[in-house]
DNA sequence: ATAAATTTGTTGCTGTGGCAACAGCTTTTT
DNA sequence: AAAAAGCTGTTGCCACAGCAACAAATTTAT
């Protein structure tokens, strides 16, 4: 049996929950009706076309979002780990036709939330109306990522879509960036071609503009 | 003096007060601490990078969000016109670098909101459990059109891109879906080069799979 | 430890679409 | 009605990045 307690960790993470204490964590997710689910590795918990019937918070594990161009290479949205709340878009505006494909990356665990019981039931209890503040301020947070994402997609040269997606990521103190993905994968996420990539970033070395040792790098 | 009888209709088509009758919309403005303005043509309501206070409705004229990529392409993100909600994630999140420019394309009338009121006020008034659940939605309905902006700028040819986009427009009964652009204003919304969207549109025109007679169009 | 699978660098070829420039139209302004 | 501003079609040029293919390196599986 898996209980909460086992991944207190990755809840206090989730933006959901902020300002609700660990002792009232486990009537919030009672609350929202949540159920822990097991999902294995390159399981869909969303085909793409398909539909969602609960938002997912994911405790354990990588999940991806992703779907295909025309062309049908693969254009991944967004990688999430543990803590993330995923599906309320899909969820809340009862899409039928999901725009992206949900993956779990790893062997996951996943918590499973009614999330209408968030906002169509009307009592007042204390614990609904944080809830209700925190699934706003997600809903606003993931806009201002998908508009990240809007920002990189529309540069014109793949240096730009590089150099932007590299200054999103948090430095180290020697102004390092860890890359979060192998090279095929950052590919797709910025939606360009494998090869033409590990190209400019050669170019970019050469031009002294990038110091790069696997997994890390660091502009100039 | 502006009153909000003038604007009945634009409040109306707007998805924040659905449900809330005729007679309690004053009611819902009041709370919501509204005050209307007039923006001229050209005026900019949120500037690139800086920040905005409250969210604004949109009660006449037409608006556009916009921003420029590294090669100072203009792209458009959305053009919308009455009865719209903008800014909201803006406001919520607090940012203090936006990411897009807002500018009135008309003259325009706004009635701007203090949206926090929704959320952060703990009453149980009716009223205001309503307009949680719309603001909930039209934030999720928020990110279903940014994932439409994705697709289109994840797509490889020029060509994809315009047919995408054509697909989102609601026909008309023989098929044709009219363009709410100009040419050169459509160029910055699939984020392309003006004139190689003229010679892509020409192309397709000769190849027989789209017929066009100025702003409006049809797919075979 | 070995095999299998995946990732990465590299390179020649090629097509798409960006760019600039201009002429002809259309729309807006005065 | 005239002038100004903006929009559209067209064209030649060419760079960037997609593509395919392969070998080398690295990671994962058995």
């Amino acid at each position: 049996m898996i209980t909460n307690q086992d991944y207190l960790y990755s809840l206090r993470k989730c933006y959901l929950f902020e300002g609700i204490g660990d002792e009232q964590l486990s009537d919030a997710i009672k609350l929202l009706n949540g159920r822990i689910r097991k999902v294995e590795k390159d399981e869909f918990i969303v085909k793409l076309g398909g539909s969602l019937q609960n938002a997912g918070l994911l405790l354990k594990g990588r999940i991806e979002s992703s779907f295909q161009n025309e062309s049908f290479d693969q254009i991944t949205m967004h990688t999430f780990s543990g803590g993330y709340l995923f599906g309320e878009a899909l969820v809340i505006n009862g899409a039928k036709n999901s725009p992206v494909q949900v993956r779990a990356v790893e062997d996951c665990i996943v918590l499973f939330i009614d999330l209408e019981r968030i906002y169509t039931v009307t009592d007042d209890s204390p614990i609904r109306s944080v809830l209700v503040n925190n699934l706003i301020k997600s809903l606003a947070k993931k806009n201002l990522i998908l508009n990240q994402k809007v920002r990189i997609l529309s540069q014109k040269s793949l240096r730009d879509r590089i150099l932007i997606y590299l200054k999103t990521l948090p430095k180290d103190k020697d102004g390092y960036v860890k890359i979060p993905f192998t090279q095929t994968a950052l590919a797709e996420h910025l939606g360009v071609n494998r090869s033409a990539l590990s190209r400019e970033l050669g170019r970019m070395q050469d031009e002294g503009i990038l110091i790069s040792d696997s997994k890390r790098m660091k502009l100039n």
